[in-house]
DNA sequence: ATTATTGTATTAAGCGCTTAATACAATAAT
DNA sequence: ATTATTGTATTAAGCGCTTAATACAATAAT
């Protein structure tokens, strides 16, 4: 999963959803070091202001925390990972169910089309 | 179906994106004429010139187009309104099995979820 | 001991988005 | 005929986001 940012909506935000997912997931396991404000940077191609703009909110949340001159590190609280995986997946349903419910489609054809696509990813 | 808008991202894109909604669900039907963009900017509590801006957009592709004094109307292209709701659907079932994978959960998991969350909106 | 690397902070510039204030021609409504 | 309403256009201002260029103290690496 590397960095993915369009010009749609603002990078910081956009590097929070992405390094939130990054964490959940594993790619940083629980309370490992990350590479540097500024080798983030690089990779994501972006300006070091922004992408510690992002850590910092990050932070606030508390899935990071830094050492003023070691380096920032994620969170060892394993639950609060748990969480955040759970709170990202639930908005994530929600939403896909608020807007296909208001296309008009029915719970049984959102299920059908679910599963037609998840087979098709499958492959 | 309200206007709903956040401050995460620019509004005219949001307000291409509902009114992409309210078309594809029949809150504006085929060919019916829209309330004028200083009305619509009325409902949304935006600039006029944003909301401008997003019918403009939507006319780019197909879905609106205006009559100089006379007001602006959705498409008579049923088939175009149809395309467009499969390709929303598409889009979210995609950004949801995305999202859902990279966060670790497997196709069974991910059905189950939404199983359970739509029998708790049916409620 | 010296050097390199941390996170952090500041300033200035450019850019897009949004709003406010107007204006205009065409035409629908009266 | 007059008036109100269309979509459309323009200009200026303010604001947040992003970048670039620096700088600094603390400390890890050498």
């Amino acid at each position: 999963m590397s960095w993915n940012l369009t010009s749609d909506r603002p990078i910081y935000a956009q590097l929070i959803e992405q390094m939130e997912l990054k964490i959940c997931s594993g790619v940083y396991p629980l309370g490992s070091k990350l590479p540097s404000v500024r080798e983030l940077a690089r990779e994501a191609s972006v300006n070091p202001n922004t992408m510690q703009r992002a850590l910092s909110k990050l932070e606030e949340s508390g899935l990071l925390y830094s050492v003023r001159t070691s380096g920032r590190f994620v969170t060892e609280d394993k639950n609060m990972i748990k969480e955040t995986k759970k709170r990202i997946a639930r908005e994530q349903i929600q939403e896909l169910l608020k807007k296909m419910t208001d296309l008009g489609f029915d719970q049984q054809e959102i299920l059908s089309m679910l599963n037609d696509m998840a087979k098709e990813l499958k492959k």
